[in-house]
RNA sequence: UGGGAUGUAGUGUAAUGGUAACACUGCAGAUUCUGGUUCUGCCUUUGGGGGUUCGAAUCCCUCCAUCCCAGCCA
């Protein structure tokens, strides 16, 4: 049998090039390059899974290189939680852990090498100058005059830089290639800055930084890179990608295409802005779990099974678009439904007092972990006289259509057995604070002998067995599809009700064999994991991971309640 | 108005000169001890205009729209 699964345009360039031996080997080489400047986020993990899933498909392999050119914003600390993510999705790297800063000894004498040879001058210009040089858009821009310094004077200033006897922004090393080409990075683009901050690596060993047009195409080629995959703003870079490795003595030569990066409705996805949320504490952390950053889903509760699957149900390609969040949340609840056990947790309790059972009675029911799975294991649930039920389940004056628990309706608590409602106990307000009702004996186990149906099934908890938990549930983060497009700031567009914090939730006493790590279904309210921070033996707090899909949500907006 | 890219249902992605399709969303129904799951059906698509061709989403011309680029960020 052959399957014919339709090829992206990536994967048909390197089909192409093997089959063409324009490959080294035959070994496709890809990297995932982030810099260590911010948590990786969804976005990130498209890139990871193109990046190493394309060398897994055709056998070759993927290099993890961090793009550590710019001490001013990089930080350990990422560089931790960026292996921890990527690590987490199931991709290992091996041997191949790399640093842009490895490769400073051997781009500081490239450079050394250009300037020789007349390629690249050491400038006197200042930011502001440099600005008004670079021309616009549509005017060329203009020669800067120290560009024909002399090759020796070029060389004993960009010593001296390295040196660190000149100040930051008194001199900078630009590449000389063109100050009329259309396209503005070929305009004499900056190769190395001054700047005096230790390094996350380096540490003060240098005070000149190489640029990243500059770094990024020659690790590449140091590291053997076949396919440099990045995606589409770096499009107008690839002539200086190209340049830099064409420089003489560079022997291997990469290649980079561009794909669309994701983007996703309802999310912000740029570093700046996550940074942003964090900075001013709207977040609870980069690992809040309504942040769309690696550690805030997996947090969450998300598995990066279901992430890769989102991946790769969004696909690859050139076009800038935007993903709906419901694909996210389907690919979430796909792989949730099949994997998570089920548990009753009451979040909003309403005691229910059955008047004819045994007041010391406690009956044990037993349930299966996970209906989706036939080899699933089972646990006990106990059962007696007051119980909590979601106060949701109860109405005393119901709508039409409305199936479960009002005065005279029959339903059926889960597992267990058939009652019927009778009367309620109110407080001075009025509010409900218990129902009465009563069971029937006969329907132990669910079901009744007469075969009479009812349409209701509830999750309950004995309130004399139950548990109290904390859940947290969480709401998208923002309330527009595209936050900041009206007024210009996305901080405009935050929900207020994202987080809403559950005290005293009941749970069945199975709850307290939940680990970090585990996929649960509270049965009817959704799917939910440990609190991997919150949470302790004696204070469990659980995250709402998703929410079940629910018609009957729907069904009450529809008749406008 | 310089350069680089991109336009296929609401959204994302296929079809590479031969009957426009898949997934998500939405809608309707069936099943169900989760108003979940599962199952069935329905809705809606080639940016516009020319041309080449027996035949065009695909090739050509033209127009339009959208995105990216003027960091000593990556």
């Amino acid at each position: 049998m052959k399957e014919k699964t339709p090829l992206n345009f990536l994967e048909r360039i390197i089909e192409d090039d093997l089959a063409n031996g324009r490959v080294p080997e035959n070994t496709i080489v890809t990297r995932f390059p982030p810099e260590p400047n911010g948590y990786l986020h969804i976005g990130h993990i498209k890139s990871i899974c193109i990046n190493f899933g394309l060398a897994e498909k055709y056998k070759g392999r993927c290099h993890l290189r961090f793009d550590d050119t710019n001490p001013e914003k990089e930080e350990m600390e990422y560089i931790n939680s960026i292996k921890r993510d990527i690590k987490w999705l199931g991709f290992d790297w091996g041997d191949y852990e790399y640093h842009a800063s490895d490769y400073y000894l051997q781009l500081y004498e490239i450079a050394l090498e250009l300037i020789k040879q007349g390629k690249a001058y050491v400038d006197s210009l200042t930011a502001e100058q440099m600005k008004e040089y670079r021309g616009t858009l549509r005017e060329p821009g203009k020669n800067s005059p120290d560009r024909d310094r002399s090759i020796e004077e070029n060389l004993r200033l960009f010593l001296e830089m390295h040196e660190g006897k000149h100040p930051e922004g008194k001199y900078i090393l630009r590449a000389k290639i063109d100050m009329s080409s259309p396209n503005l990075n070929m305009r004499d683009p900056a190769l190395y800055r001054i700047k005096f901050a230790s390094h996350p690596r380096t540490g003060d060993t240098w005070c000149i930084y190489p640029m990243y047009d500059f770094t990024h195409p020659i690790s590449d080629a140091i590291e053997g890179i076949t396919h440099s995959l990045c995606t589409l703003e770096f499009e107008d870079h690839r002539p200086a990608y190209d340049w830099a490795t064409s420089i003489d003595g560079i022997e291997h030569t990469p290649h980079q295409y561009e794909f669309a990066r994701l983007n996703i409705n309802y999310f912000v996805m740029s570093k700046r802005r996550l940074l942003n949320l964090v900075k001013l504490g709207i977040v609870d952390g980069w690992d809040d779990p309504r942040m769309p950053t690696i550690s805030g889903v997996r947090r969450r509760g998300y598995s990066p099974e279901s992430m890769k699957d989102f991946i790769s149900r969004v696909g690859v390609a050139k076009v800038e678009g935007v993903v709906d969040y419901s694909l996210l949340e389907f690919c979430v609840r796909e792989d949730l439904n099949k994997r998570a056990d089920r548990l009753m947790v009451v979040l909003n309790p309403l005691k229910l007092v059955i008047d004819n059972y045994p007041e010391d009675k406690v009956e044990y029911f037993e349930a299966v972990d996970n209906p989706e799975d036939q080899n699933s294991k089972t646990h006990q649930i106990p059962f007696s006289r007051e119980l909590y039920i979601e106060r949701e389940d109860f109405m005393e004056d119901p709508p039409k259509k409305y199936h479960r628990l009002y005065p005279g309706n029959e339903i059926r608590l889960k597992y267990t057995y058939y009652v019927t409602a009778h009367s309620v106990v109110k407080d001075d307000e009025g509010t409900i604070v218990e129902v009465h009702c009563t069971y029937d004996p006969e329907s132990r186990g669910g079901s009744t002998p007469d075969g009479r149906k009812v349409k209701g099934t509830s999750h309950w908890v004995s309130a004399s067995e139950g548990i109290t938990i904390e859940a947290r549930l969480y709401d998208k983060l923002f309330l527009t599809e595209y936050p900041g497009k009206e007024t210009g700031n996305y901080l405009d567009d935050l929900n207020p009700d994202s987080l809403q914090i559950v005290r005293d939730a009941k749970a069945e006493p199975q709850i307290k064999q939940a680990q970090e790590g585990d996929y649960l279904q509270f049965i009817r309210n959704g799917y939910f994991c440990v609190d991997n921070k919150a949470s302790s033996e004696d204070h469990l707090v659980f995250n709402r991971t998703a929410t079940l899909k629910d018609s009957w949500a729907k069904l009450k907006k529809k008749m406008g309640m």
